[in-house]
DNA sequence: TTGTTATTGAACATTGTGTTCGATAATATA
DNA sequence: TATATTATCGAACACAATGTTCAATAACAA
């Protein structure tokens, strides 16, 4: 059991964060410093570096709450269900509604250049997704083909339509860039 | 017409790249400094900077140099054909054998993390050599696809079929790794 | 031989990182 | 409310890396 934070460090956490998700509007990860980041968080150098070792230890954090909302909101059975959850492609459609909505700008940080940080985490969540779901997959993969192989194969298609997907402005419904995905596949 | 080089400026320049190459199969991309580079290379830190702007520009200078000798090795009929560039599949093997050869370290500047830089560069050229050959996949394209999102994700395909069987040591053969490329897509 | 050009090395300004510490203010709890 | 605890502040600090400058020197091409 944790114990519960001080009210002072729950709201510098907070001002941390979203001077950091403010900030990764405006510009690309790698660029962001973390003198930027006390100043528009308003705190002192030194209360940054009590919250978190480095910028890269915040961008983890960040990346722990984002894709917990993400990839782990099907199994939010307490709140209203507005996707059709019950389809066969919902896990992959789903992700691509949230997606859509830009949580906490993670579009940003998925086409950002210089961030392949960003880019290992979520390819970890997305690889754990696919996995949760091969069997959608089983009557085409080839066969010969190493499991692992056809894993990886799998969630860099998924990552790499998502990518295409957000360069192009995101044109396409989400229902359009699914199909998309499972024809490729 | 360029202007030939001084032999001190020929000199110069090989012995960063090879400092830099040498750096490179010592450690990542991101973590070698200009510091190291020029006491490796053994010259001065003026010198450095009067060959290249930043660290940055060098390792595009080396993409340069790299590249031209991977992708475009097919066009060179005044060297003894040792690989099979008959067949179809020919590109591909070609750029499999050529980097089980690791070529300048190649394969180190595939798999280091935090490069986007380079991958950026290869992108490029592997984009290139699918779309010179983009007749091999005609009848594997699914149609309603659009023609942008099936060159990139045949590029990223590629990508990622590299960048596994460089993860698994290269065990399999070039012949292999291209068969399975080709089961893919 | 002579004019040109590259290299040298040390010094310098600048930027960013991460740490330290005493003073101060907010907080939880008894 | 009083008290002990804990977070924040802010300024200073050491450190590492970048990229520039400049005058002296050495190597080069012709």
């Amino acid at each position: 059991m944790v114990k519960a934070m001080d009210r002072r460090q729950r709201k510098t956490r907070e001002a941390i964060f979203n001077a950091f998700i403010f900030l990764l509007s405006k510009k690309n990860y790698s660029s962001i410093t973390v003198g930027e980041i006390i100043e528009v968080a308003d705190i002192g150098r030194a209360t940054f570096y009590s919250h978190f070792e480095t910028k890269d230890f915040l961008l983890k954090d960040l990346c722990a709450e984002l894709f917990d909302h993400i990839f782990n909101s099907e199994n939010e059975i307490d709140k209203p269900n507005i996707f059709n959850c019950d389809s066969n492609d919902s896990a992959f459609l789903h992700l691509f509604k949230h997606i859509k909505k830009n949580d906490n700008n993670i579009c940003k940080l998925l086409s950002s250049k210089n961030n392949d940080l960003f880019l290992e985490y979520f390819k970890g969540e997305v690889k754990h997704l696919i996995i949760k779901h091969l069997w959608l997959f089983k009557d085409k993969k080839p066969t010969n083909i190493p499991e692992d192989f056809w894993i990886s194969h799998l969630t860099s298609t998924l990552i790499e339509t998502l990518k295409w997907w957000i360069e192009n402005k995101m044109k396409l419904s989400p229902e359009t860039i699914t199909e998309y995905f499972f024809m490729l596949v």
